[in-house]
RNA sequence: GGCUCCUUGGUCAAGCGGUUAAGACAUCGCCCUUUCACGGCGGUAACACGGGUUCGAUUCCCGUAGGAGUCACCA
């Protein structure tokens, strides 16, 4: 067997959600693990939902994953062009289309939209169904050459018997067998001219050497269509491989309808892209040792799609979260600081070390988001009640606190030497001569300064970047409201 | 409703005839700690149901139930 080749074929119509993104990756990774090629293809023959800009989205998104395809659009490998609207203009998709209808295997077919209506039956609760009744089938050689003449619309169908039965074999699912009877005579050319997705795909992974379809689980049930075009060219059918659908909480697939999180959303929100690709890449699928954490190459080295999994898989944010946080924790500090930054920016006017800031936060957090909750306090002190004193396991209360921070008062203004080690050693100091805890002294100095339960660091890092007069400021504060 | 697919804890999942049924997230508890977090340790929690096949079924087969997908001149 030569190289394998998969593709991924999006329709520019708006963001790409995790499930298509999913898909892309699957591909990818196929390919890749097998030093074959991935290549990218922009079906765009709905003219009327193409979105502008869609297209852009597209190579953004794959450039952010680190999806790179060998030929696209932008990347020509000979198998061009790329967009099935332009490959429309060189005739091909007419030129099969006519083939089939020589072969039998379709035809033309003139039914209006009304006539079209009336055969849609109800079926339940406003569901409706049609079934094409083969009506323009019927037609003769020459009304068919008289109605083309006439310039009637018209579009091309596939031509499906009415007994027998299809068979399709699927890489995961096996072998699925279905009556042609239920199989409808689908379009291939639109009254427009323009093809079908489903005659465009089949005609252009044909040509364009796909050796491998890997698709969303949804094609699942039109695929025995799609086999029969296959048979009627006399082409050999690729191997195919359905990928379970990723669902939302309640267990729907994911749409863009639905307003479900597209990739670009996620990195707004604070998600880290490597982060989101490991966790898609085991959304469905699981490597043969027990381990989570994976970079794209390492996928590219373990992925085994034998190993993808039949049964759906709900997208959980809480877990994404969770190693979106592992993977800040991981980074190297300046590119987390890159990403850091704006939103440290965001709560922080005032001249503070920013990077100390960051680097206390970093292993807090999941998200960048993360990081106005944990920062809030150095712009301003929040208000607090002095009950937070009070801490059980620090053996701290308001009243001794009182006495902490006043004795400790003339000792911090009298240092210069504000890092936290200096600091840290004049409160170890304190701590000696009084014979109690450490947290005895540090819990009052940390709410003193910052006001909060939850602070990024121990009492003596916030005063480093808070600085002296700014420390001292809030401990004479905090004694005034303890004494008052 | 027809057809197709799926069914291990709340979620992701390992398992591919014999296991004390892994692991991760979440959750709960404990420890550590300059609070919280991090980290460490531990707990709760699952094979949808009914028939077969077999010495033996989570695993194979058939039903039932449930869920999902699909049924366009959308992809």
């Amino acid at each position: 067997m030569g190289k394998i080749r998969t593709r991924y074929a999006p329709s520019p119509t708006g963001k790409m959600h995790v499930g298509n993104l999913r898909s892309a990756l699957y591909e990818f990774l196929i390919a890749k693990h097998a030093g074959g090629e991935f290549m990218l293809r922009i079906e765009d023959t709905d003219q009327e939902r193409f979105v502008e800009g869609a297209t852009e989205i597209i190579y953004r998104t794959m450039e952010k994953a680190g999806l790179a395809h060998d030929e696209g659009p932008d990347k020509d490998g000979g198998y061009g062009p790329y967009v099935q609207s332009e490959r429309m203009k060189t005739g091909i998709y007419m030129k099969y289309a006519k083939e089939l209808v020589e072969k039998g295997e379709a035809y033309y077919c003139f039914c209006d939209k009304g006539r079209l209506e009336s055969l849609k039956t109800e079926i339940v609760e406003g569901k409706e169904i049609m079934m094409y009744d083969k009506h323009c089938l019927s037609l003769t050689k020459e009304q068919v050459e008289a109605n083309l003449a006439a310039g009637k619309p018209f579009v091309i169908r596939q031509n499906i018997p009415r007994e027998g039965t299809t068979t399709f074999h699927d890489e995961l699912y096996g072998d699925i067998t279905v009556e042609n009877a239920e199989l409808d005579d689908m379009v291939l050319i639109k009254s427009d001219g323009y093809p079908t997705y489903n005659f465009a795909n089949v005609v252009d992974d044909h040509t364009m050497h796909i050796t491998h379809v890997v698709r969303g689980n949804e094609y699942l049930s039109s695929s025995p269509k799609y086999q029969r075009l296959y048979d009627a060219f006399g082409w050999e059918s690729p191997v195919y491989i359905h990928l379970p659908l990723i669902t939302d909480e309640d267990h729907k697939k994911l749409s863009k309808r639905s307003g479900h999180a597209s990739f670009e959303e996620l990195l707004e929100q604070g998600f880290v892209p490597e982060a989101v690709v490991n966790f898609i890449a085991l959304l469905g699928w699981s490597p043969e040792e027990n381990r989570e954490i994976f970079s794209l190459e390492e996928l590219i080295q373990e992925f085994d799609y034998r190993r993808i999994s039949k049964s759906p898989a709900v997208f959980d944010m809480v877990k994404l979260k969770w190693m979106n946080g592992e993977y800040l924790k991981a980074m190297d500090f300046d590119r987390f600081y890159g990403m850091a930054e704006p939103y440290l920016k965001e709560c922080i006017t005032k001249g503070y070390d920013l990077k100390k800031i960051a680097a206390m936060v970093k292993t807090r957090i999941e998200v960048l988001p993360d990081i106005a909750e944990h920062v809030d306090f150095f712009e301003e002190m929040p208000e607090y009640d002095v009950s937070m004193y009070a801490h059980k396991k620090m053996k701290s209360t308001p009243e001794s606190s009182l006495e902490v921070l006043k004795e400790l008062l003339p000792r911090l203004e009298g240092q210069e030497d504000y890092s936290n080690d200096a600091l840290y050693e004049t409160l170890c100091g304190y701590v000696k001569e009084k014979g109690c805890k450490n947290g005895y002294v540090m819990w009052p100095i940390r709410t003193a300064v910052s006001g909060k339960q939850m602070t990024p660091g121990g009492a003596t890092e916030l005063m480093e970047v808070l600085g002296k007069e700014e420390s001292l400021k809030r401990i004479r504060q905090g004694i005034g409201k303890l004494k008052g």
